[in-house]
DNA sequence: GGCCATTAGGAACAGTTCGTTCCTAATGGC
DNA sequence: GCCATTAGGAACGAACTGTTCCTAATGGCC
């Protein structure tokens, strides 16, 4: 029994030692676990038998090596954390990046088959007695292999070449240097350097699809901006404006910086009294709500759709009151 | 090695069965595992050197029961499996339920010693080279406990009696029937109800302390509404109003219901050309900005602060237009 | 082709483990 | 006291384990 124990953590230490990318002599293995290289090859065959895809190459530079598709080691979890598990998979699987969803649902049944009644139930309770209340948009999906790879560029600084799906659906080839993924809710987004632009670009996640092989590793630049999640969501906002116009406020500039959403526009100060606002948005008649929504009286510059919309809204608010 | 492997496949389903709540006599165990009793008693110490709380109790109606604390059966995943798990569990620590990201990093982190390097570094990247955009509020934290606690009550029909936190920080006594949790975003609410007040409730689960012990079974009533998560989404928008109007809309009452939110307010029909909305808002000016929106001729009945509210930003865009 | 270093695997052996049979002892309900 | 349960020691034959010893095959290098 003591043997069959020390015999399973022999196995376990060199199923360890396998899982590193190298390839390891008899010999090296027989010196590590501390018995003959006979024995070696005795767990060797073990492994084997219980399904690991052990490797070897004989001769003068040979050694073992742990193939693909290798069953990972057993996971030994307690209650909370097998219940903390079964959580955050019924969370990803409700989450934004696609493909998960099935791949966590299997993972899931596995955990639900190790808990004890008592706990499993419990999980179910919660998922049975549960209403979401839908997100008001189904936000787009994200392959959970694209992300990874995205990140491990970022991390090896190594370019990457990919087709880029505008909002009209046609593809443009980009050749770019990878620094960062920004999570802003449901949505992904990559900060990289577009090479052929020669400036920084913001690409959204579900759009890129990557073609193969990367490109050489780059030495890394100053990053846009020293807070990336500001730098990314201001962007991005302002990006899909179809209106723009500049006011002047009759109100001092700190006041009016706190009520306007840094991702809504910018304030300049032009006097103690009096700043300018920088804003936009989809259509003329929203940009004069959020204007109104500051609380201050303002003059428009040189922006005849939204003095329009102002004049129409004036007039619609006059009737209206009676 | 055959009998071991053949030993440790005992093992687990011994550990199985005793998973059940339920006691098993020896020879019991002997006739399900095909061994004499004396192996089974073997076994049992093997388990208990093992680690796991095998209790007995001898005598006429005795047996063998797992103690609470069992360490569960090792977890056998995959590597997509173990991925999904990693990246769940980060999920989860970020979420909305409290007292999970403690657990979830300690299962994260047995977790990651299981995965083989390339795996762990490509979690590992994600994790690093991701930032998140701070959602604009930090949402309230939800007990787990409590939270299963909720769900079991609900599964099992059970009054629950609890302290209920107002806005305000004053606790009141609630005895109520719970029916189902629902989950808007970060916030977690539970619809009951309420037996002293007679009537439907919906519960922060955030603000709920529950009051063990629980109550007496109760007959289930017909749910308050089909669609729970509008039922919630809208009681929820409508109980934060400090003001509240009926506006005359000069345009059909569809049109207007496609564009005014449900969590916004309420349409009824006039006629063919007219409907009347119900709606409100934490400000009168708010509550013209969103009246705005609706892009239609309306007239306001018997809300002084809304006409007065809609005079003074018809003045405002009247002067900002120039 | 020879040399050398590697893996592969059979055989013998002493020591260890396993499951079974047999047995005595203790416990707990009726 | 009777009966049914768990507890655990001992003996035994069968099976397993790790080591030593050995022959055989493979692959790179000179």
């Amino acid at each position: 029994m003591q043997n069959m124990l020390e015999t399973s953590a022999r196995l376990l230490k060199l199923l360890s030692l396998l899982q590193s990318p190298r390839e390891w002599s008899g010999t090296e293995l027989a010196g590590r676990l501390e018995v003959s290289t006979r024995t070696v090859r005795n767990d060797v065959e073990r492994l084997r038998n219980l399904g690991y895809p052990v490797h070897a190459t004989r001769g003068a530079v040979g050694g073992y090596r742990l193939g693909a598709g290798a069953n990972l080691p057993p996971l030994l979890l307690d209650d909370e954390e097998a219940v903390a598990v079964a959580v955050g998979l019924r969370t990803a699987a409700a989450g934004s990046i696609a493909g998960v969803e099935d791949t966590s649902l299997r993972a899931l049944a596995k955990v639900e088959q190790v808990l004890p009644v008592r706990l499993r139930r419990r999980v179910n309770a919660l998922q049975t007695y549960t209403v979401a209340v839908p997100a008001r948009r189904r936000g787009p999906e994200v392959d959970p292999q694209v992300l990874t790879a995205l990140a491990a560029a970022c991390r090896d600084h190594e370019r990457i070449r990919f087709d880029y799906r505008a909002h009209d659906g046609t593809a443009t080839r980009r050749d770019a240097e990878p620094y960062r993924l920004v999570n802003w809710g449901r949505k992904w987004y990559l900060v990289a350097y577009d090479v052929q632009r020669g400036d920084w670009r913001t690409f959204r996640v579900d759009r890129i699809e990557p073609c193969p092989p990367g490109g050489p590793r780059f030495a890394p630049r100053p990053l846009p901006a020293e807070d990336l999640a500001a730098y990314v969501s201001r962007g991005v906002s302002t990006a899909t404006w179809h209106y723009r116009a500049r006011i002047v406020v009759h109100a001092p500039a700190d006041v009016i910086a706190q009520r306007l959403p840094a991702t809504a526009g910018s304030v300049e100060v032009i006097d103690e009294q009096t700043c300018a606002v920088t804003t936009g948005a989809d259509t003329a008649e929203s940009m004069a709500m959020w204007i109104g929504l500051l609380d201050a009286d303002f003059t428009v510059q040189d922006a005849p759709e939204l003095s329009a919309a102002l004049r129409r809204l004036a007039d619609r608010y006059r009737r209206a009151a009676g």
